[in-house]
DNA sequence: GGCTTTACTTAGAAGTCCTTCG
DNA sequence: CGAAGGACTTCTAAGTAAAGCC
């Protein structure tokens, strides 16, 4: 029933803790025992001096229409609050909590104002901030009380870390992008909302006094302990493991081999969708290029999604005639493809790339006839696009893709741009680079920080400053070496030795510095994060670190750490991906 | 030692992909 | 099939803690 699959032997008798096995028959566990979740706070009223007002009136609300109207409140400082749609739903939503009086008075959001509330919770936060040491350790001490009681649960022997144990509090809906539903009211959850899953020989968790859980239930074919049923997509929401744990690791592990065993097969899928350019029949055509644009560009599968629903966003599949642009020629290259559109979490993705000339002749052909909102490839969805990818190899899907790339990528950048006889700080800078590439292969761009030209000003005095203490200590270098050569005694002798090291130290400083503002230039735009998190395979930056003798707390932090130890663990200096 | 800046952590929304159901 | 449901991964922004600076 289980099969081994890796053991990780440790000095002294030692482990990482989930060495042991994997089940064949999809169960994803024996024992689960667990505390449930933590639910959010109930509501506190305001005080009595903080006032509401209605066309300049005071008005006292209900402590149901109260709450809302303070998530609302607790917004006004932020743009959602000024567009048509939040304003909009957040008002609709808000009269179904209002009672009849309520109801027959507040017809007019503009009539509402807010300002005390806000107030009020400025003033809070301010507080909160000017809280003394020992008020904030109590508090410190009574989350780590419950991290510690709820934060962990019991899997097959092992005491796991829990990702997310608090249940969503209450509040408005925020989407991503030109959302529908923005402003919409997220329901407070209440524990007959919950279903819980946990063993059945294990201690299950008590639902707070006087209250039910939805259900209880046994699955181990699943690895979420607590869920429920969120209110604004109807959606369901789930409590799971950290990834530091064994079931996150394990599939992690899995997904970068599945990226490993398209290496070796994906030429032979390059050469297919080549060949099918030329198919007889428009759905392979159209799947043959679908698929060159995920391979080349990282593209997501995109799904279709629900009209109006959510943020009119597109990946592969779903891109529309309106999101290209065919240029025979383009700035003396020929056929190139101008992408515009707006993908995940809608963050605009922008490129101008060359194509084969077959790829766009078949662009031209699809094009054909359509209106601009009418779908690019009309004969393909993602579900046809991954019953392709699973005959080519067992497991690959259209994201699998991506995973690759992105791995290959950073293996080959790495070596070509990390110099042996870099300074370490170099050859970090070299790391970020190659992962940059990555970043920028993947389109994962980050809104430059407000801060940004601030803080390279910063960096530049800094270096400024630098400079000037450089050729002062080369001054002061040359006038001791004028002296030594006087003078011929070992004290002055020594003295120019001294002042060597000190311009050398300075030097080597000075670089530091202007590689560090380099990194962050080159980094304005673009998130490292989501790339090395989920993308990047951990073992070609352990190997990297390995190889060059660079600690991997340098590449690494401490939860990265965590989530990666199956890597660290794993993988030598020669790893190869 | 207090203020500012940077790094890390958390939250929770938005994807992918598989399974189930009519 | 196609739509809906479900489980899980990926994603950015916001919030918080820690580091750096005067």
């Amino acid at each position: 029933m289980c099969v081994c699959i890796y053991s990780i032997g440790l000095s002294m008798g030692g482990c990482l803790g989930w060495e042991e096995e994997r089940y064949t028959d999809g169960s994803k566990w024996k024992f689960l025992e667990h505390k449930g979740p933590v639910f959010a706070p109930p509501y506190e009223p305001l005080p009595s001096n903080v006032k509401f007002y209605y066309d300049g009136k005071h008005m006292k609300l209900s402590p149901e229409a109260e709450e809302v109207a303070t998530f609302f409140a607790k917004m006004l400082d932020h743009e959602y609050t000024t567009k048509d749609i939040f304003r909009k739903n957040f008002f609709k939503d808000w009269r179904k909590e209002m009672n009849a009086e309520e109801k027959a008075k507040l017809t007019d959001l503009k009539k509402c104002n807010f300002t005390e509330m806000s107030e009020y919770f400025k003033a809070q936060s301010e507080a909160r901030k000017a809280m003394t040491k020992d008020e904030k350790l109590k508090i410190k001490e009574e989350n780590e009380r419950l991290l510690q009681e709820y934060g962990f649960c019991i899997m097959d022997n092992h005491r796991e870390r829990i990702a997310n144990f608090r249940i969503e509090p209450p509040g408005l809906f925020r989407g991503r992008g030109d959302h529908p539903k923005m402003g919409m009211l997220k329901r407070r959850i209440r524990p007959k909302d919950i279903i819980i899953n946990c063993s059945k020989d294990s201690k299950h968790p008590e639902p707070p006094p006087g209250t039910k859980w939805k259900e209880v239930r046994h699955d181990n074919k699943v690895t979420w302990l607590v869920s429920w049923t969120e209110n604004i997509q109807g959606s369901i929401k789930y409590i799971m493991l950290n990834p530091s744990s064994r079931i996150k690791g394990e599939k992690d592990w899995q997904k970068y081999e599945t990226a490993r065993r398209l290496k070796k097969c994906v030429d032979r899928i390059r050469t297919q969708y080549h060949e099918d350019w030329k198919s007889k029949e428009m759905r392979i055509r159209q799947r043959a290029v679908a698929l060159y644009f995920i391979d080349k560009l990282a593209l997501r599968a995109g799904n279709e999604k629900e009209e109006g629903e959510t943020a009119d966003t597109v990946g592969c599949c779903s891109l529309r005639v309106e999101h290209i642009k065919l240029y025979p020629e383009n700035d003396g290259q020929e056929y190139v493809v101008e992408f515009d559109f707006l993908g995940k979490d809608s963050i605009r993705y922008y490129n101008k790339v060359p194509v084969e000339k077959r790829v766009f002749k078949n662009l031209q052909l699809f094009m054909e006839n359509k209106e601009p909102d009418d779908d690019l490839f009309d004969r393909l969805n993602t579900s046809v696009l991954n019953k392709h990818l699973q005959e080519l190899m067992d497991g690959l899907t259209a994201k699998v893709f991506r995973t690759y790339n992105a791995s290959i990528t950073l293996q080959q950048q790495l070596k070509q741009l990390t110099m042996p006889e870099f300074f370490s700080f170099k050859k970090i800078l070299s790391y970020n680079r190659a992962n940059r590439a990555v970043a920028i292969l993947c389109n994962h761009q980050r809104a430059p920080p407000k801060t940004f030209e601030k803080s390279m000003q910063n960096l530049q005095t800094k270096i400024d400053a630098k400079r000037d203490q450089l050729s002062d200590a080369k001054r002061e270098l040359k006038s001791a070496k004028a002296d030594a050569k006087v003078r011929r005694d070992e004290k002055s002798k020594k003295a120019v030795e001294t002042k060597k090291k000190a311009v050398q130290r300075i030097e080597e400083q000075l670089m530091k510095l202007e590689v560090q503002a380099t990194d962050r230039e080159e980094n304005k735009q673009i998130a490292l994060g989501t790339s090395k998190l989920n993308y990047l395979d951990p073992r070609i930056s352990v190997a990297w670190c390995k190889k060059w003798g660079i600690p991997v707390e340098k590449i690494y932090n401490k939860t990265q750490r965590e989530k990666f130890a199956w890597a660290i663990d794993m993988a030598d200096e020669d790893f190869e991906f």
